[in-house]
DNA sequence: TATTGTTATACTCTATAACTATA
DNA sequence: TATAGTTATAGAGTATAACAATA
């Protein structure tokens, strides 16, 4: 039947979805010194959108706001951003990449491509560009119903014992 | 040129991963309490893989045995599992799941099965198929060189600061 | 001497809650 | 009263190194 079917497609995504850990483990291990994944995560943010606030970082870096606060000033503490009084809000605080956060993106950058050339070399580009796409999909999927937590499935049918973790 | 539209392919990817970890945090507020996100990898693989050592669990973690040693602690804590001797080799040890483990297995998969049905619900069958298949090579790509730890890209031939990181 | 596994320690990331300053 | 951001605290994941037991 198609809905097993579809259960066992997920069943092995979510196998996938657990081991793929190692991957953005790697992918830390060549950070430069000082800048941990975090720090990589805000540099990389605000070279993509520009400059923006702390609460539209934490958005895009689906975290909450006190662990943006925290990796913000770890990044400011080591100059690579500065952050600027907003003349519209006076709570607010404008973060902008210093000349020094543009050196290191540019860094970062020629250090993650080089890694994913290595290990992506033989990969069609349609393959690249397919899995570029449907992460982006799925991450959206996840994004959209943040404000609504995630629900469980009602319990099983059968009266067998529902709960094993409460043990 | 091709190289560098392929180097934009890898940054667009390279942004992919780092936005990755909202959707495992996401999967990780389901699980049951008791079953933090290390607890049920190992009772995934377990069930998925049958009885094996802590090395071989280790490598199917990808992760460090000692860190492989605290989850299964936790895990034989629970009751989840039992710790057997190998006849093979009094160092090692067999490890099993458990009745209740195989209940917990159960309601793991279906938490996790709901959740991806529910945000995936809309997604043609090729699609998850793909991303399912891309995303096992992309974890390939970095198991195979494992052994070998990532090497960095040569410095810049430009006379420009090299390292920013090291300010 | 090498390998299997455990434990101690330290670091990073994350969330919750309490708090300050401003709207 | 509500919102933007900070800080304190706690919990989970991971790696390195030192260690015990066995091969």
């Amino acid at each position: 039947m198609a809905v097993q079917a579809r259960y066992e497609q997920y069943e092995e995504l979510s196998r996938q979805l657990g081991a793929f850990g190692a991957v953005k483990r790697e992918l830390g291990r060549i950070l430069p010194s000082e800048c941990a994944s975090g720090s990589a995560a805000v540099v990389t943010l605000l070279g993509r959108h520009g400059d923006m606030r702390m609460s539209k970082l934490a958005e895009l870096l689906a975290v909450d706001m006190s662990v943006t606060s925290r990796h913000v000033a770890h990044v400011a503490e080591r100059g690579w951003i500065e952050r600027l009084p907003d003349p519209a809000d006076r709570r607010s605080r404008i973060l902008r990449l210093t000349p020094e956060g543009h050196l290191l993106l540019a860094e970062l950058s020629r250090r993650t491509t080089h890694l994913l050339a290595e290990r992506l070399g033989d990969w069609s580009e349609e393959d690249v560009t397919q899995l570029t796409r449907l992460m982006a999909r799925l991450r959206a999927g996840f994004d959209d119903c943040r404000a609504l937590p995630p629900r469980l499935p009602p319990p099983e049918p059968q009266t067998t014992t529902r709960t094993p973790a409460t043990t």
